[in-house]
DNA sequence: GCCAACGTTGGC
DNA sequence: GCCAACGTTGGC
């Protein structure tokens, strides 16, 4: 089974990185994702070992702050049916969960945060979902060798 | 705060 | 099953 490469969306002002990492085990639940296409690449095609990128998004510098790692299957998203959470989804029961998430750990911060501006900038990094214009799709797959180009960026010296 | 792009909903 | 209306996303 081949590792796959994803990248994970989050306002830092709702979870950051740095919420991530004070977060108990360094790891969280992946809840509130409420977009079909990301609740199937999480069902399908997630598995154990996986690993992604932690992008901030919708704040002042958006980009990639680090990597984490995939630590569990899927399983249902109960924040769906808690009337108190802001992810409550009244089509969505214990018996018909309709949304699913993964736990995932904090595995690595990156010496240097890698803009969405350089991203832009990197011709090898033309192709990524995140710097097309209105792809709003919040867990993307990332290919290796994009992983790879981010992960040098990202661990090189000022 | 603006607004373009997108996904979802619901009437027909 | 179409599609207009609406709500959300997210960079700027």
């Amino acid at each position: 089974m081949t590792k796959r490469y994803w990248l994970l969306k989050s306002e830092p002002t709702t979870f950051s990185f740095d919420d991530l990492k004070t977060s108990s085990g360094k790891k969280t639940s992946w809840d509130g994702i409420r977009n079909y296409q990301a609740r199937n690449i999480m069902r399908d095609d997630m598995k154990i070992g996986d690993l992604g990128f932690f992008y901030h998004s919708s704040c002042p510098q958006p980009g990639v702050v680090g990597v984490v790692e995939v630590v569990s299957k899927p399983y249902p998203d109960h924040t769906a049916w808690d009337k108190k959470s802001n992810y409550y989804d009244p089509k969505a029961s214990p018996e018909n969960p309709r949304w699913v998430m993964v736990d995932v750990k904090w595995k690595e911060d990156f010496k240097n945060f890698v803009p969405l501006e350089i991203i832009k900038a990197t011709a090898k990094l033309g192709k990524m979902k995140v710097v097309q214009k209105g792809m709003r799709l919040s867990i993307q797959p990332v290919t290796k060798d994009e992983f790879d180009v981010i992960c040098k960026l990202g661990r090189q010296k000022k």
